[in-house]
DNA sequence: ACCTCATGAGTAG
DNA sequence: TACTCCTGAGGTA
């Protein structure tokens, strides 16, 4: 589930398994296998994710990067669990704790400091703590400044990185807002509400491994079928106006929203 | 055995 | 805007 909030989750369970370890790494699949070679039983120093992106810092200055797109997925197991199902590009392991990488758009190995670059692309991380206000800051600057609908800029990871096409369509709903406004039209009141909501919703996300958006779900247990608003609910009765919830396409990605209620 | 779909993003034109 | 890449799950036959 490739949003910013399961990154943040595969980050913190690589540090509780493999921080500060030698750890194994190799590619059953055969197309990680160079990259692989060369941070194969080195010391995993931290695991960090900025919004989509994970980086596996080495203790040899090299750090993997890893991207999961939009099919790409973890899988963890036993170590004695050791069988190779389906395509594994890149096993992590020792012999407590193993992690399996499939189907990612990146996994490639860099020089760490390297990765500066592509990090200072990124947009601001709402899962990232903000006590200054920084990066909140800097999201109202870009979206403000920008003609491209609302529902775009979400989904730019360098406007704000981590959300993807569940919260985009969520958090839009939740304030009410309709995807096409573009951002110069919002009150600044609108573009500090989405990054609040965003840091509110994600943090849920982290702890909750699920995307819920309908806060009175969280009570219930396990995960909710309806704790989404609006998100793959075309057609059925919006939650709050009791309209219809539509669909409509928006640069290829489906978006999913309530004109009862985002207007 | 097929077909379609998915929480993504780079590139070409 | 269209095409490309990555892989598996679920539905239909």
């Amino acid at each position: 589930m490739p949003e910013g909030h399961s990154v943040q989750r595969t980050a913190n369970w690589f540090n509780e398994h493999f921080k500060g370890q030698k750890i194994k790494v190799d590619s059953p699949q055969g197309r990680f296998s160079s990259d692989a070679k060369r941070i194969n039983n080195r010391v995993l120093v931290k695991a960090r994710a900025i919004g989509k992106q994970l980086f596996l810092d080495f203790d040899n200055d090299l750090t993997c990067r890893i991207h999961l797109g939009i099919y790409g997925k973890w899988r963890y197991s036993e170590p004695f669990h050791n069988e190779i199902v389906g395509e594994v590009r890149a096993r992590f392991y020792t012999k407590a704790a193993l992690a399996d990488l499939r189907g990612p758009t990146y996994c490639q190995v860099v020089a760490t400091e390297d990765m500066v670059h592509l990090e200072n692309k990124l947009g601001p991380d709402p899962t990232n703590p903000d006590p200054r206000k920084l990066n909140q800051k800097r999201f109202i600057e870009k979206v403000s400044k920008s003609k491209s609908a609302i529902g775009l800029l979400l989904m730019n990871q360098s406007v704000i990185s981590g959300i993807g096409n569940v919260y985009r369509a969520e958090i839009l709903f939740r304030a009410g807002i309709d995807p096409h406004t573009p951002g110069s039209n919002l009150l600044m009141s609108q573009i500090t509400e989405l990054w609040v909501d965003s840091v509110k919703l994600m943090k849920i996300g982290v702890q909750k491994g699920a995307m819920v958006t309908r806060e009175d779900q969280l009570a219930k247990r396990g995960i909710s079928s309806e704790r989404n608003y609006v998100y793959k609910r075309e057609g059925f009765k919006c939650f709050r106006c009791k309209g219809t919830v539509v669909i409509e396409v928006m640069a290829s990605r489906k978006l999913y929203w309530c004109p009862g209620c985002q207007n």
